[in-house]
DNA sequence: GTAGCCTACTGGTCAGACCAGTGCACTAGC
DNA sequence: GCTAGTGCACTGGTCTGACCAGTAGGCTAC
Protein backbone atom coordinates (compact mmCIF):
# COMPACT_ATOMS: atom_id res chain seq x y z
CA UNK A 1 0.00 0.00 0.00
CA UNK A 2 1.37 3.67 -0.80
CA UNK A 3 4.30 2.16 -2.65
CA UNK A 4 5.08 2.19 -6.39
CA UNK A 5 2.24 -0.28 -8.18
CA UNK A 6 4.26 -3.04 -9.71
CA UNK A 7 2.59 -4.77 -12.41
CA UNK A 8 3.16 -8.35 -13.21
CA UNK A 9 5.07 -8.69 -16.02
CA UNK A 10 3.92 -10.95 -18.99
CA UNK A 11 6.58 -11.86 -22.03
CA UNK A 12 4.65 -11.43 -24.93
CA UNK A 13 5.91 -13.41 -27.73
CA UNK A 14 6.47 -12.30 -31.38
CA UNK A 15 3.73 -13.38 -33.42
CA UNK A 16 1.29 -12.12 -30.38
CA UNK A 17 2.69 -8.24 -31.08
CA UNK A 18 2.21 -9.29 -34.90
CA UNK A 19 -1.29 -10.83 -34.44
CA UNK A 20 -2.21 -7.73 -32.20
CA UNK A 21 -1.09 -5.25 -34.55
CA UNK A 22 -2.61 -7.01 -37.79
CA UNK A 23 -6.12 -7.76 -35.66
CA UNK A 24 -5.96 -3.72 -34.98
CA UNK A 25 -5.58 -2.98 -38.55
CA UNK A 26 -8.28 -4.86 -39.56
CA UNK A 27 -10.93 -4.06 -36.44
CA UNK A 28 -9.97 -0.23 -36.64
CA UNK A 29 -10.76 -0.57 -40.85
CA UNK A 30 -7.45 0.10 -42.20
CA UNK A 31 -7.35 -3.65 -43.82
CA UNK A 32 -11.53 -3.59 -44.94
CA UNK A 33 -12.28 -6.99 -46.27
CA UNK A 34 -10.93 -8.08 -49.54
CA UNK A 35 -7.66 -5.96 -49.00
CA UNK A 36 -4.83 -8.18 -48.73
CA UNK A 37 -1.85 -8.58 -46.46
CA UNK A 38 1.67 -8.32 -47.95
CA UNK A 39 3.08 -11.63 -48.55
CA UNK A 40 4.90 -13.54 -45.66
CA UNK A 41 7.95 -12.27 -46.86
CA UNK A 42 7.15 -9.30 -47.29
CA UNK A 43 5.64 -9.26 -43.72
CA UNK A 44 9.20 -10.86 -42.26
CA UNK A 45 10.76 -7.59 -42.86
CA UNK A 46 8.59 -5.15 -41.92
CA UNK A 47 7.84 -6.87 -38.41
CA UNK A 48 11.91 -7.66 -38.98
CA UNK A 49 10.95 -11.51 -37.38
CA UNK A 50 11.77 -14.62 -39.19
CA UNK A 51 9.15 -16.22 -41.70
CA UNK A 52 8.40 -18.71 -38.69
CA UNK A 53 7.00 -16.35 -37.04
CA UNK A 54 5.22 -14.25 -39.14
CA UNK A 55 3.51 -17.82 -40.19
CA UNK A 56 2.34 -18.67 -36.42
CA UNK A 57 0.74 -15.26 -36.39
CA UNK A 58 -1.01 -15.85 -39.57
CA UNK A 59 -2.41 -19.11 -38.21
CA UNK A 60 -3.82 -17.48 -35.12
CA UNK A 61 -5.26 -14.92 -37.16
CA UNK A 62 -7.23 -17.47 -39.49
CA UNK A 63 -8.29 -19.91 -36.56
CA UNK A 64 -10.27 -15.92 -35.77
CA UNK A 65 -11.73 -15.87 -38.92
CA UNK A 66 -9.90 -12.33 -40.09
CA UNK A 67 -7.76 -13.94 -42.74
CA UNK A 68 -7.59 -16.74 -45.55
CA UNK A 69 -4.51 -17.78 -47.54
CA UNK A 70 -4.35 -19.52 -49.96
CA UNK A 71 -1.19 -21.27 -51.46
CA UNK A 72 0.17 -19.32 -54.59
CA UNK A 73 -1.54 -16.78 -53.97
CA UNK A 74 0.53 -14.32 -55.42
CA UNK A 75 -1.42 -11.26 -53.70
CA UNK A 76 -0.82 -12.28 -49.88
CA UNK A 77 -3.20 -13.14 -47.34
CA UNK A 78 -6.85 -11.88 -48.12
CA UNK A 79 -8.92 -9.94 -44.71
CA UNK A 80 -12.44 -11.89 -44.69
CA UNK A 81 -15.73 -10.01 -43.80
CA UNK A 82 -16.19 -10.93 -40.58
CA UNK A 83 -18.43 -14.48 -40.75
CA UNK A 84 -19.58 -15.88 -37.48
CA UNK A 85 -17.25 -19.35 -37.89
CA UNK A 86 -14.83 -18.61 -34.88
CA UNK A 87 -18.40 -17.88 -33.30
CA UNK A 88 -19.54 -21.15 -34.39
CA UNK A 89 -16.42 -23.22 -33.60
CA UNK A 90 -15.95 -22.73 -30.10
CA UNK A 91 -19.67 -22.89 -29.72
CA UNK A 92 -19.66 -26.08 -30.61
CA UNK A 93 -16.47 -27.12 -28.63
CA UNK A 94 -18.44 -25.81 -25.50
CA UNK A 95 -21.32 -28.16 -26.88
CA UNK A 96 -18.83 -30.96 -27.65
CA UNK A 97 -16.69 -31.13 -24.50
CA UNK A 98 -20.43 -32.06 -22.81
CA UNK A 99 -20.19 -28.48 -21.09
CA UNK A 100 -23.99 -27.90 -22.88
CA UNK A 101 -26.60 -30.44 -22.88
CA UNK A 102 -29.11 -30.30 -25.75
CA UNK A 103 -31.56 -28.98 -22.86
CA UNK A 104 -29.68 -25.87 -22.56
CA UNK A 105 -29.19 -25.55 -26.09
CA UNK A 106 -33.21 -25.60 -27.26
CA UNK A 107 -33.95 -23.44 -24.30
CA UNK A 108 -31.25 -21.05 -25.43
CA UNK A 109 -33.22 -21.35 -28.86
CA UNK A 110 -36.36 -20.87 -27.20
CA UNK A 111 -35.61 -17.95 -25.58
CA UNK A 112 -33.37 -16.23 -29.10
CA UNK A 113 -36.34 -17.05 -30.97
CA UNK A 114 -39.11 -15.95 -28.72
CA UNK A 115 -37.36 -12.66 -28.64
CA UNK A 116 -36.72 -12.41 -31.97
CA UNK A 117 -40.72 -12.91 -32.67
CA UNK A 118 -41.36 -10.34 -29.85
CA UNK A 119 -39.40 -7.44 -31.66
CA UNK A 120 -40.63 -9.01 -35.23
CA UNK A 121 -43.78 -8.40 -34.70
CA UNK A 122 -43.03 -4.81 -33.98
CA UNK A 123 -40.89 -4.19 -37.05
CA UNK A 124 -41.43 -6.19 -39.43
CA UNK A 125 -42.02 -5.12 -42.94
CA UNK A 126 -44.13 -6.59 -45.98
CA UNK A 127 -41.76 -8.28 -47.69
CA UNK A 128 -40.73 -9.69 -44.53
CA UNK A 129 -43.95 -11.15 -43.87
CA UNK A 130 -44.26 -12.91 -47.49
CA UNK A 131 -40.79 -14.05 -47.29
CA UNK A 132 -42.52 -16.14 -43.72
CA UNK A 133 -45.06 -17.27 -45.67
CA UNK A 134 -43.03 -18.43 -48.33
CA UNK A 135 -41.39 -20.86 -46.13
CA UNK A 136 -44.32 -21.99 -44.94
CA UNK A 137 -45.30 -22.70 -47.71
CA UNK A 138 -42.63 -24.61 -48.68
CA UNK A 139 -42.79 -26.93 -45.49
CA UNK A 140 -46.06 -27.40 -46.76
CA UNK A 141 -44.75 -29.01 -49.87
CA UNK A 142 -42.24 -30.67 -48.09
CA UNK A 143 -44.37 -32.85 -46.04
CA UNK A 144 -44.27 -34.74 -49.15
CA UNK A 145 -40.74 -34.27 -50.56
CA UNK A 146 -38.84 -35.21 -46.85
CA UNK A 147 -37.37 -34.08 -44.13
CA UNK A 148 -34.17 -32.30 -45.64
CA UNK A 149 -36.56 -30.31 -47.02
CA UNK A 150 -38.85 -29.36 -44.58
CA UNK A 151 -35.53 -28.69 -41.94
CA UNK A 152 -34.33 -25.91 -45.15
CA UNK A 153 -38.01 -24.39 -44.93
CA UNK A 154 -38.26 -24.36 -41.41
CA UNK A 155 -35.09 -22.68 -41.11
CA UNK A 156 -35.72 -20.09 -43.85
CA UNK A 157 -38.91 -19.36 -41.63
CA UNK A 158 -36.74 -18.57 -38.45
CA UNK A 159 -33.91 -17.09 -40.42
CA UNK A 160 -37.16 -14.25 -41.79
CA UNK A 161 -37.96 -13.82 -38.27
CA UNK A 162 -34.42 -13.20 -36.83
CA UNK A 163 -33.71 -10.85 -39.46
CA UNK A 164 -37.19 -8.89 -39.10
CA UNK A 165 -35.96 -8.55 -35.34
CA UNK A 166 -33.28 -5.89 -36.39
CA UNK A 167 -30.78 -7.00 -34.06
CA UNK A 168 -27.70 -8.51 -35.62
CA UNK A 169 -26.33 -10.41 -32.71
CA UNK A 170 -29.72 -12.32 -32.18
CA UNK A 171 -29.41 -13.55 -36.06
CA UNK A 172 -25.94 -14.88 -35.59
CA UNK A 173 -26.30 -16.52 -32.80
CA UNK A 174 -29.71 -17.90 -33.88
CA UNK A 175 -27.93 -19.83 -36.39
CA UNK A 176 -25.18 -20.60 -34.43
CA UNK A 177 -26.82 -22.34 -31.72
CA UNK A 178 -29.40 -23.90 -33.89
CA UNK A 179 -27.17 -25.81 -36.33
CA UNK A 180 -25.43 -26.80 -33.24
CA UNK A 181 -28.78 -28.44 -32.65
CA UNK A 182 -29.62 -29.98 -35.52
CA UNK A 183 -26.35 -31.52 -35.34
CA UNK A 184 -26.77 -33.42 -32.40
CA UNK A 185 -30.19 -34.41 -33.23
CA UNK A 186 -29.09 -35.18 -37.20
CA UNK A 187 -29.01 -38.81 -36.07
CA UNK A 188 -32.33 -39.12 -33.88
CA UNK A 189 -34.72 -37.93 -36.59
CA UNK A 190 -34.46 -40.88 -38.94
CA UNK A 191 -36.05 -43.05 -35.83
CA UNK A 192 -39.37 -41.41 -34.98
CA UNK A 193 -42.10 -42.79 -37.69
CA UNK A 194 -45.05 -40.16 -36.82
CA UNK A 195 -42.65 -37.70 -38.21
CA UNK A 196 -45.12 -36.26 -40.83
CA UNK A 197 -47.45 -36.05 -37.86
CA UNK A 198 -44.75 -33.74 -35.87
CA UNK A 199 -44.32 -31.61 -39.01
CA UNK A 200 -47.91 -31.10 -39.91
CA UNK A 201 -48.23 -29.73 -36.14
CA UNK A 202 -45.13 -28.02 -36.84
CA UNK A 203 -46.75 -26.42 -39.88
CA UNK A 204 -49.62 -25.36 -37.81
CA UNK A 205 -47.67 -23.74 -34.78
CA UNK A 206 -45.77 -21.76 -37.51
CA UNK A 207 -49.22 -20.58 -38.95
CA UNK A 208 -50.29 -18.87 -35.13
CA UNK A 209 -46.97 -17.58 -34.77
CA UNK A 210 -46.88 -15.93 -38.47
CA UNK A 211 -50.68 -14.54 -37.55
CA UNK A 212 -49.27 -13.15 -34.09
CA UNK A 213 -46.64 -11.72 -35.86
CA UNK A 214 -48.59 -10.10 -38.85
CA UNK A 215 -51.04 -8.70 -36.19
CA UNK A 216 -48.18 -7.06 -34.43
CA UNK A 217 -49.06 -9.21 -31.58
CA UNK A 218 -45.26 -9.35 -29.92
CA UNK A 219 -45.63 -11.18 -26.23
CA UNK A 220 -48.44 -13.29 -28.40
CA UNK A 221 -45.94 -14.31 -30.71
CA UNK A 222 -42.90 -14.39 -28.28
CA UNK A 223 -45.41 -17.08 -26.48
CA UNK A 224 -46.14 -19.05 -29.43
CA UNK A 225 -42.81 -19.37 -30.85
CA UNK A 226 -41.79 -20.83 -27.26
CA UNK A 227 -44.26 -23.60 -27.85
CA UNK A 228 -44.00 -24.19 -31.02
CA UNK A 229 -39.79 -25.18 -30.27
CA UNK A 230 -40.93 -27.08 -27.36
CA UNK A 231 -43.19 -29.09 -28.94
CA UNK A 232 -40.97 -29.99 -31.85
CA UNK A 233 -37.75 -30.52 -30.14
CA UNK A 234 -39.23 -31.80 -26.82
CA UNK A 235 -38.76 -35.58 -28.10
CA UNK A 236 -35.36 -35.18 -28.51
CA UNK A 237 -34.49 -34.16 -25.02
CA UNK A 238 -33.73 -36.36 -22.06
CA UNK A 239 -36.59 -36.42 -19.71
CA UNK A 240 -34.38 -35.32 -16.78
CA UNK A 241 -33.88 -31.87 -18.35
CA UNK A 242 -37.47 -30.88 -19.85
CA UNK A 243 -38.85 -29.20 -16.55
CA UNK A 244 -36.61 -26.66 -17.72
CA UNK A 245 -37.50 -26.19 -20.66
CA UNK A 246 -41.38 -25.70 -19.48
CA UNK A 247 -40.33 -23.08 -17.10
CA UNK A 248 -40.20 -21.42 -20.14
CA UNK A 249 -43.97 -21.93 -21.28
CA UNK A 250 -45.40 -19.94 -18.70
CA UNK B 1 -26.92 -37.58 -63.49
CA UNK B 2 -26.59 -40.95 -62.74
CA UNK B 3 -22.78 -40.80 -63.32
CA UNK B 4 -20.00 -41.39 -60.37
CA UNK B 5 -20.76 -38.65 -57.99
CA UNK B 6 -17.44 -36.61 -57.38
CA UNK B 7 -16.75 -34.22 -54.78
CA UNK B 8 -14.52 -31.47 -55.42
CA UNK B 9 -10.96 -32.50 -53.31
CA UNK B 10 -10.03 -29.47 -50.35
CA UNK B 11 -6.06 -29.66 -50.37
CA UNK B 12 -5.95 -30.24 -46.45
CA UNK B 13 -2.77 -28.77 -44.41
CA UNK B 14 -0.69 -31.22 -42.82
CA UNK B 15 -1.20 -28.68 -39.83
CA UNK B 16 -4.84 -29.26 -40.02
CA UNK B 17 -4.91 -32.62 -39.86
CA UNK B 18 -2.99 -32.55 -36.26
CA UNK B 19 -5.57 -29.99 -35.18
CA UNK B 20 -8.13 -32.31 -36.20
CA UNK B 21 -6.54 -35.05 -34.15
CA UNK B 22 -5.99 -33.66 -31.19
CA UNK B 23 -9.37 -31.28 -31.17
CA UNK B 24 -10.26 -34.75 -31.30
CA UNK B 25 -8.24 -36.56 -28.69
CA UNK B 26 -9.37 -33.30 -26.04
CA UNK B 27 -13.61 -32.87 -27.02
CA UNK B 28 -13.61 -37.40 -26.62
CA UNK B 29 -12.27 -36.96 -23.56
CA UNK B 30 -8.72 -38.97 -24.15
CA UNK B 31 -7.06 -35.90 -23.10
CA UNK B 32 -9.06 -34.52 -19.95
CA UNK B 33 -8.15 -30.95 -19.04
CA UNK B 34 -4.76 -31.04 -17.12
CA UNK B 35 -3.36 -33.70 -19.53
CA UNK B 36 0.20 -32.50 -21.30
CA UNK B 37 0.35 -33.13 -24.82
CA UNK B 38 3.89 -35.03 -25.74
CA UNK B 39 6.66 -32.25 -26.55
CA UNK B 40 7.08 -30.38 -29.63
CA UNK B 41 9.60 -32.71 -30.36
CA UNK B 42 8.09 -35.92 -29.72
CA UNK B 43 4.88 -34.81 -31.48
CA UNK B 44 6.86 -33.89 -34.62
CA UNK B 45 7.70 -37.71 -34.86
CA UNK B 46 4.84 -39.14 -33.98
CA UNK B 47 2.91 -37.24 -36.94
CA UNK B 48 5.74 -37.27 -39.36
CA UNK B 49 6.19 -33.84 -39.87
CA UNK B 50 8.51 -31.20 -39.33
CA UNK B 51 8.55 -28.91 -35.79
CA UNK B 52 7.17 -25.94 -37.54
CA UNK B 53 4.47 -27.50 -39.02
CA UNK B 54 3.42 -29.22 -35.43
CA UNK B 55 3.81 -25.45 -33.86
CA UNK B 56 1.61 -23.72 -36.51
CA UNK B 57 -1.12 -27.02 -35.48
CA UNK B 58 -0.45 -25.88 -31.51
CA UNK B 59 -0.76 -22.07 -32.07
CA UNK B 60 -4.52 -22.68 -33.65
CA UNK B 61 -5.08 -25.15 -30.82
CA UNK B 62 -4.00 -22.42 -28.29
CA UNK B 63 -6.12 -19.65 -30.13
CA UNK B 64 -9.06 -21.89 -30.02
CA UNK B 65 -7.98 -21.92 -26.28
CA UNK B 66 -7.83 -25.33 -25.79
CA UNK B 67 -4.06 -26.08 -24.50
CA UNK B 68 -1.78 -23.88 -23.46
CA UNK B 69 2.36 -23.73 -23.76
CA UNK B 70 4.73 -22.39 -21.51
CA UNK B 71 8.63 -21.95 -22.52
CA UNK B 72 10.93 -24.15 -20.77
CA UNK B 73 7.79 -26.62 -19.37
CA UNK B 74 9.57 -29.88 -19.37
CA UNK B 75 6.10 -31.66 -19.20
CA UNK B 76 4.71 -30.23 -22.77
CA UNK B 77 1.62 -28.23 -23.57
CA UNK B 78 -1.07 -28.68 -21.17
CA UNK B 79 -4.68 -29.48 -21.82
CA UNK B 80 -7.23 -26.57 -20.11
CA UNK B 81 -10.40 -26.75 -19.05
CA UNK B 82 -12.68 -24.99 -21.05
CA UNK B 83 -12.90 -21.29 -21.00
CA UNK B 84 -15.51 -18.78 -22.69
CA UNK B 85 -12.42 -17.07 -23.42
CA UNK B 86 -12.41 -18.29 -27.28
CA UNK B 87 -16.14 -17.59 -27.41
CA UNK B 88 -15.41 -14.19 -26.08
CA UNK B 89 -12.85 -13.05 -28.46
CA UNK B 90 -14.73 -13.97 -31.67
CA UNK B 91 -17.87 -12.01 -29.86
CA UNK B 92 -15.49 -9.45 -29.12
CA UNK B 93 -14.29 -9.36 -33.09
CA UNK B 94 -18.18 -9.45 -34.35
CA UNK B 95 -18.57 -6.11 -32.36
CA UNK B 96 -15.61 -4.55 -33.21
CA UNK B 97 -15.70 -5.59 -37.44
CA UNK B 98 -19.46 -5.98 -37.63
CA UNK B 99 -19.93 -2.97 -36.13
CA UNK B 100 -22.80 -3.69 -33.47
CA UNK B 101 -24.19 -1.18 -32.34
CA UNK B 102 -24.53 -0.36 -28.44
CA UNK B 103 -27.95 -0.43 -28.88
CA UNK B 104 -28.12 -3.93 -30.57
CA UNK B 105 -25.53 -5.07 -27.43
CA UNK B 106 -27.52 -3.62 -25.12
CA UNK B 107 -31.23 -5.07 -26.19
CA UNK B 108 -29.53 -8.03 -26.36
CA UNK B 109 -28.07 -7.93 -22.50
CA UNK B 110 -32.10 -7.38 -22.20
CA UNK B 111 -33.11 -10.20 -23.74
CA UNK B 112 -30.47 -12.54 -21.86
CA UNK B 113 -31.03 -10.80 -18.50
CA UNK B 114 -34.75 -11.22 -18.54
CA UNK B 115 -34.90 -15.00 -19.84
CA UNK B 116 -32.47 -15.11 -16.77
CA UNK B 117 -34.65 -13.51 -14.73
CA UNK B 118 -38.00 -15.85 -16.09
CA UNK B 119 -35.59 -18.88 -15.38
CA UNK B 120 -34.23 -18.24 -12.24
CA UNK B 121 -37.51 -17.46 -10.53
CA UNK B 122 -38.60 -20.72 -11.30
CA UNK B 123 -35.53 -22.37 -10.06
CA UNK B 124 -33.75 -20.47 -7.64
CA UNK B 125 -32.25 -21.60 -4.48
CA UNK B 126 -32.13 -20.03 -1.03
CA UNK B 127 -28.65 -19.57 -1.53
CA UNK B 128 -28.71 -18.07 -4.86
CA UNK B 129 -31.58 -15.27 -3.46
CA UNK B 130 -28.89 -14.78 -0.38
CA UNK B 131 -26.54 -14.06 -2.84
CA UNK B 132 -28.46 -11.71 -4.80
CA UNK B 133 -29.29 -9.99 -2.11
CA UNK B 134 -25.85 -9.62 -0.67
CA UNK B 135 -24.77 -7.94 -4.05
CA UNK B 136 -26.96 -5.38 -4.01
CA UNK B 137 -26.26 -4.81 -0.10
CA UNK B 138 -22.86 -3.73 -2.11
CA UNK B 139 -24.53 -1.70 -4.48
CA UNK B 140 -25.90 0.43 -1.93
CA UNK B 141 -22.59 0.69 0.03
CA UNK B 142 -21.16 1.43 -3.13
CA UNK B 143 -23.07 4.71 -3.79
CA UNK B 144 -20.28 6.14 -1.76
CA UNK B 145 -17.32 4.10 -2.78
CA UNK B 146 -17.69 4.81 -6.21
CA UNK B 147 -18.74 3.79 -9.45
CA UNK B 148 -16.17 0.86 -9.50
CA UNK B 149 -17.19 -1.34 -6.81
CA UNK B 150 -21.00 0.00 -8.05
CA UNK B 151 -20.69 -1.72 -11.09
CA UNK B 152 -18.78 -4.42 -9.52
CA UNK B 153 -22.06 -5.50 -7.35
CA UNK B 154 -24.09 -4.96 -10.17
CA UNK B 155 -22.02 -7.46 -11.97
CA UNK B 156 -22.33 -9.48 -9.00
CA UNK B 157 -26.26 -9.35 -9.01
CA UNK B 158 -26.41 -10.05 -12.64
CA UNK B 159 -23.95 -13.36 -12.31
CA UNK B 160 -25.91 -14.73 -9.80
CA UNK B 161 -29.26 -14.45 -11.66
CA UNK B 162 -27.63 -16.30 -14.76
CA UNK B 163 -26.21 -19.02 -12.55
CA UNK B 164 -29.54 -19.31 -10.91
CA UNK B 165 -30.94 -19.75 -14.61
CA UNK B 166 -29.14 -23.16 -14.70
CA UNK B 167 -28.17 -22.43 -18.46
CA UNK B 168 -24.06 -22.34 -18.95
CA UNK B 169 -25.24 -20.73 -22.52
CA UNK B 170 -27.12 -17.71 -20.69
CA UNK B 171 -24.72 -17.70 -18.44
CA UNK B 172 -21.58 -17.25 -20.52
CA UNK B 173 -23.18 -14.70 -23.32
CA UNK B 174 -24.63 -12.56 -20.74
CA UNK B 175 -20.67 -12.28 -19.65
CA UNK B 176 -19.13 -11.69 -22.70
CA UNK B 177 -22.04 -9.36 -23.95
CA UNK B 178 -21.82 -7.12 -20.40
CA UNK B 179 -17.89 -7.09 -20.89
CA UNK B 180 -18.19 -5.71 -24.44
CA UNK B 181 -20.92 -3.28 -22.85
CA UNK B 182 -18.70 -1.80 -20.73
CA UNK B 183 -15.97 -1.58 -22.51
CA UNK B 184 -18.23 0.65 -24.99
CA UNK B 185 -19.37 2.73 -22.37
CA UNK B 186 -16.13 3.11 -20.26
CA UNK B 187 -15.42 6.74 -21.74
CA UNK B 188 -18.49 7.67 -21.08
CA UNK B 189 -19.28 7.10 -17.52
CA UNK B 190 -17.32 9.75 -15.86
CA UNK B 191 -19.57 12.54 -17.47
CA UNK B 192 -22.82 11.97 -16.30
CA UNK B 193 -23.05 14.30 -12.84
CA UNK B 194 -26.81 12.80 -12.22
CA UNK B 195 -24.61 9.46 -11.30
CA UNK B 196 -25.57 9.11 -8.05
CA UNK B 197 -29.44 9.38 -8.81
CA UNK B 198 -29.00 6.77 -11.44
CA UNK B 199 -27.03 4.53 -8.67
CA UNK B 200 -30.16 4.92 -6.70
CA UNK B 201 -32.75 4.20 -8.67
CA UNK B 202 -30.78 1.49 -9.99
CA UNK B 203 -30.76 -0.23 -6.86
CA UNK B 204 -34.59 0.53 -6.14
CA UNK B 205 -35.00 -1.37 -9.64
CA UNK B 206 -32.95 -4.59 -8.56
CA UNK B 207 -34.51 -4.39 -4.91
CA UNK B 208 -37.83 -4.48 -7.39
CA UNK B 209 -36.11 -7.34 -9.34
CA UNK B 210 -35.34 -9.31 -6.61
CA UNK B 211 -38.35 -9.48 -4.96
CA UNK B 212 -40.17 -10.73 -8.23
CA UNK B 213 -37.33 -13.70 -8.29
CA UNK B 214 -38.44 -14.15 -4.54
CA UNK B 215 -41.88 -14.47 -4.94
CA UNK B 216 -41.20 -16.89 -8.01
CA UNK B 217 -42.81 -14.53 -10.23
CA UNK B 218 -40.87 -15.27 -13.65
CA UNK B 219 -42.85 -12.75 -16.23
CA UNK B 220 -42.77 -9.95 -13.41
CA UNK B 221 -38.77 -10.72 -12.84
CA UNK B 222 -38.37 -10.93 -16.80
CA UNK B 223 -40.68 -7.31 -17.00
CA UNK B 224 -38.60 -5.59 -14.27
CA UNK B 225 -35.53 -6.71 -15.29
CA UNK B 226 -35.70 -5.36 -18.72
CA UNK B 227 -36.90 -2.19 -17.64
CA UNK B 228 -34.49 -1.76 -15.17
CA UNK B 229 -31.42 -2.80 -17.91
CA UNK B 230 -33.28 0.22 -20.01
CA UNK B 231 -33.76 3.15 -17.78
CA UNK B 232 -29.55 2.25 -16.80
CA UNK B 233 -28.14 2.43 -20.20
CA UNK B 234 -30.90 4.76 -22.38
CA UNK B 235 -28.35 7.38 -21.80
CA UNK B 236 -25.75 5.68 -23.54
CA UNK B 237 -27.66 4.59 -26.65
CA UNK B 238 -28.20 7.14 -29.17
CA UNK B 239 -31.60 8.42 -29.77
CA UNK B 240 -32.50 6.45 -32.79
CA UNK B 241 -31.94 2.88 -31.83
CA UNK B 242 -34.31 3.59 -28.44
CA UNK B 243 -36.77 2.82 -29.88
CA UNK B 244 -35.82 -0.57 -30.85
CA UNK B 245 -34.74 -0.88 -26.88
CA UNK B 246 -38.78 0.37 -25.81
CA UNK B 247 -40.03 -2.68 -28.34
CA UNK B 248 -38.71 -4.96 -25.49
CA UNK B 249 -40.51 -3.56 -22.64
CA UNK B 250 -43.85 -4.43 -23.91
C1' DG C 1 19.18 -32.35 5.80
C1' DT C 2 19.34 -28.61 3.00
C1' DA C 3 21.00 -24.95 -0.18
C1' DG C 4 22.64 -24.37 -4.35
C1' DC C 5 24.40 -25.80 -8.75
C1' DC C 6 24.08 -28.71 -13.30
C1' DT C 7 22.12 -30.82 -16.74
C1' DA C 8 18.81 -32.31 -19.82
C1' DC C 9 15.16 -31.01 -21.41
C1' DT C 10 11.39 -27.48 -22.91
C1' DG C 11 9.24 -23.86 -26.09
C1' DG C 12 10.41 -19.48 -28.93
C1' DT C 13 12.89 -17.86 -32.69
C1' DC C 14 15.86 -17.73 -36.54
C1' DA C 15 18.03 -18.88 -41.17
C1' DG C 16 17.90 -21.07 -45.41
C1' DA C 17 16.06 -24.37 -48.52
C1' DC C 18 12.73 -26.97 -51.66
C1' DC C 19 8.23 -27.82 -53.70
C1' DA C 20 3.63 -27.31 -55.87
C1' DG C 21 0.57 -24.08 -57.15
C1' DT C 22 -0.99 -19.42 -59.06
C1' DG C 23 -1.43 -15.06 -61.95
C1' DC C 24 0.45 -12.42 -65.44
C1' DA C 25 3.25 -10.98 -69.05
C1' DC C 26 4.95 -12.51 -73.04
C1' DT C 27 5.06 -14.98 -77.31
C1' DA C 28 3.74 -18.02 -81.20
C1' DG C 29 0.27 -19.03 -84.13
C1' DC C 30 -3.92 -17.76 -86.40
C1' DG D 1 -5.06 -7.68 -84.93
C1' DC D 2 -6.35 -11.13 -81.58
C1' DT D 3 -6.20 -15.41 -79.10
C1' DA D 4 -4.03 -19.63 -77.11
C1' DG D 5 -0.40 -21.31 -75.00
C1' DT D 6 3.94 -21.02 -72.41
C1' DG D 7 7.23 -19.42 -69.03
C1' DC D 8 8.46 -16.99 -65.16
C1' DA D 9 8.36 -14.81 -60.89
C1' DC D 10 6.26 -15.18 -56.92
C1' DT D 11 3.22 -17.25 -53.53
C1' DG D 12 2.22 -20.23 -49.38
C1' DG D 13 3.27 -25.03 -47.30
C1' DT D 14 6.77 -27.77 -45.50
C1' DC D 15 11.26 -29.31 -44.06
C1' DT D 16 15.95 -29.16 -41.82
C1' DG D 17 18.93 -27.71 -38.50
C1' DA D 18 20.39 -24.51 -35.36
C1' DC D 19 20.58 -21.27 -31.19
C1' DC D 20 18.68 -19.19 -27.04
C1' DA D 21 16.36 -18.47 -22.54
C1' DG D 22 13.85 -20.64 -19.37
C1' DT D 23 12.36 -24.59 -16.29
C1' DA D 24 12.40 -28.90 -13.28
C1' DG D 25 14.62 -32.14 -10.94
C1' DG D 26 18.55 -34.68 -9.69
C1' DC D 27 23.17 -34.21 -7.77
C1' DT D 28 26.65 -32.38 -4.98
C1' DA D 29 28.83 -29.86 -1.34
C1' DC D 30 28.26 -28.15 2.75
Amino acid sequence: MGGPRFEPVRTVRAYERIVEQIEEAVEGGALPPGARLPSERDLMAQFGVSRSTVREALRVLQARGLVRSRPGDPNGAEVLPFSPAALHKSMTTLARVDELSLGELVQFRMVLDASANLLAARLRTEAELAEMDAAIGRMREAVETGYDAFSAADVAFHDAVARASRNKLIQICTDVVRSIVLGLIAGKIAGSDDREALMRQSIRHHEEVLAAVRAGDGPLAARLSRRTMYDYYVGYVPAGERAALRALLE
